[in-house]
DNA sequence: TATGAATGAGCATTCATTCAT
DNA sequence: GATGAATGAATGCTCATTCAT
């Protein structure tokens, strides 16, 4: 907290320009996937590339801050579920919340698609979400709310489909609640009619 | 005519060089995804470039036709399914072997996830199985055993999940499996808490 | 040489390609440096940049090969001299030859003044030149013509000098020939004062 | 008056700073020659770049700066060689004295190698040097232990040797040390074999 | 005056597509 | 028809220099 202090100092008009740039990339690459051109973040922060790159050192390692902050979002909603008695009922909220945040977000679809890059290690809001909802899960089975035979990495998969949903052509406007509300169905322990098996 | 019959000997040539790009652009596709390039699909079809272009004119054509492919022999698997009594257990089957079609298959997943360029209108494919599937779901429901707010598109986003399976650091070989578990759990008639909505 | 033969038939114009590449970059290094750039070289050979990537995957690639293409033209002319009865003439002939090669040559003189990257080893020309000059030597060192603590390496410290010549401001023309004629002259046998250390 | 009374006392920080910055410049660009970066020597000098450019308006202006203290360093010394009673020995004295200076030099020798545009106009100390050890080549001549032909413009290509020599792979450590002693040889009275030409 | 954040022209390199052979 | 060399627009990134704080 003390270093904190120390170092804000100097950044007065640099965070802003921070928040700037992670806000336009936010917008660009939402829309236009990870393939949004830096130049075009630039733009959108109506800044130079050249501060782009001051606050970002990669095209990787802004969208990898953007999609930890997604996660980290998500993972502070779900840690303050953790209160909650309802642990099935938290958890049903935390992936609606995490279906707000995620859903029409392109470039968040195709990292979470394809990449498998970022691995719990290497994004700290990751690792997080996964031990705050993986907590969550625990109790819900406890509770006998949850199948008993269902992961936390399970709900990658699941988020996924919630992502690339606004880019198909589903005939309903937020398919992706849809979506959710299937697979959460199939979350229910009443909901298991075989185990699911790994390996 | 005569064109015919000149035609016929090229096409022999002709027919074995398209089937030749178009395994390779499968395995290659599959493997590096949308962003593997024309040159390395000739390399592994062992054919120029140039080759590649005459059959297909474009990256994108390419990328549509795998595609398409894939549909068209879900599709086929569907049609044959039509037969079967039960229609759940029939559509519960096309999943399954849609599964095992696309899964580990980079570029669909990519494509899946991002695209939605392609419509049912360009792809003959898509549009087969939508028709035969949503066949099968209707009656499915008919008989009680899907759940009645269910609808082909919402397939689609599940089938997304599928294909993303692979990239992600998932503990257990096969993921996918487990992800199509839960959801087909979740299509059931009996597994519907709540009604998914269409806008 | 049957293999040339087989490599052959597809490049009649590539070939042609790769040396209209290789003198723009001969022309354009020469005059610019090390600093010119690669469109520059593909404008100068009349061709798109594309072009000369092919024929060269880097512009170090390409530096080298400029570089790699002196040594190997001095090389051959050092190799036909190894016939000459006299070795010392011999010796001195090939680096008036290197010297017209090479004076002018504003991105050599770059390169040998600061790369020492190309080490014998990955630059063929010049280990042929450091073999055969070096066998010169050792007739003329045998002939009592060169000094005894002469070595192969000292003389690139000397071409340096060349190759800079042009572009220092000394006022004669062909400044060059006036510090080979002192260097060589250092080199003979009666001119040593004092032995020439190593380490 | 007041003006003066008020700079005084800011001189000091700015002198010191001006050091530092030189003194760290000096030291990056020796290492990396003239590539290294602004940014670099700010760091080096543990200041913020804004500074190095308060005292060096541009990259160019520092280096030239750098390369007119060498020069004028190595005049001072040459300077006091004037009182020296043999001038072949004094001279000699001050190329030894410049090779200490300059060898493992990068920027200096590239400089030296490439760029040229530092005339004896734009740089004193090299003008300096020029008139000084001029001065002592003319004594040596008159003694006759130096080559008539020689001219003090001819030091430079020989200098360029010297930085190039830690660049390049030479067996021996301190290579500059050979080549001096060659070239030193070679400038002898007695060495001279054939008249050097102007143009 | 010092600082270091911002700027943006500049450059190496890639890759879908075309076309002469 | 097939080939693969040629093309050049597009893109990520660098770094000298400026300027608000």
């Amino acid at each position: 907290m003390q270093q904190a202090a120390v170092e804000r100092p100097l950044r007065a008009d640099a965070r802003r320009n921070r928040e700037k740039v992670l806000a336009a990339a936010r917008r660009v690459f939402a829309e236009q996937g990870r393939e949004a051109q830096m130049d075009g973040v630039a733009r959108g922060a109506d800044v130079g590339v050249g501060t782009v790159y001051r606050h970002f050192p990669t095209k990787d390692a802004l969208l990898e801050a953007l999609t930890d902050e997604v996660f980290a979002e998500v993972a502070a909603f779900a840690r303050q579920s953790l209160d909650q008695p309802d642990a099935w009922e938290a958890f049903v909220s935390v992936l609606w919340f995490g279906g707000e945040k995620t859903s029409g977000d392109r470039a968040f679809a195709e990292i979470m698609a394809a990449a498998g890059e970022l691995s719990r290690r290497t994004c700290p809001g990751k690792e997080d979400l996964f031990v705050t909802a993986g907590e969550l899960m625990q109790r819900a089975k406890a509770d006998g709310r949850m199948r008993e035979d269902a992961m936390i990495d399970d709900i990658g998969l699941l988020m996924c489909g919630i992502g690339s949903a606004s880019a198909m052509d589903h005939p309903c406007p937020d398919a992706w609640r849809r979506h959710l509300g299937i697979v959460l169905d199939g979350l229910r322990a009443e909901a298991a009619t075989s185990a699911l098996h790994c390996g």
